[in-house]
DNA sequence: TTTGAATGGAAAGTTAACTTGACATACCAA
DNA sequence: TTGGTATGTCAAGTTAACTTTCCATTCAAA
């Protein structure tokens, strides 16, 4: 699964540091979500979604070729 | 975190065991999630979703009070 | 009344999403 | 050149989302 994590929190002027703070998370968790290696919680998911006013769907991108994730 | 999965599967006339062979999970799984035992990875989130031709957000419900869940 | 289909749920094991802690790199600014 | 800020990533530990297996309950149909 891909997310445009990087992106959005660049836009809104966040460190990886101070997203992780917002959301309660460490900054290595930020940091692992953003470069891929491994997919958040859907609790994590829906708090990201939230945070930055927005759906999922819009975060985080589930492939047509990923059904056996 | 509440989800609607009970009704949306009777919707479509399904059985837990039909729903969780579509899905590639166990019966248990389904079940579990039904009934809130657990929460649903975000693949299987998605994987639902699809499924259902809908968002996660019409199927899990994030709660304003689960903040730290 | 019995049988079978659907569901509920417990137990024990595996895996992946987290944690904390540590260290390395890159890049400004002083 | 040094120091601080931001990020990348690894290692080891915890927890929760799964698995398989098993047994119990409900209920409609034969």
């Amino acid at each position: 699964m891909k997310n445009r994590l990087d992106e959005i929190r660049k836009k809104h002027n966040m460190t990886q540091e101070e997203l992780a703070e917002k959301l309660k998370v460490s900054r290595q968790t930020i940091g692992s979500l953003e470069n891929g290696r491994y997919n958040p919680s859907i609790i994590l998911a829906f708090k990201i979604a939230k945070l930055f006013k927005t759906s999922i769907e819009e975060i985080f991108i589930y492939g047509e070729s990923e059904e056996n994730e």
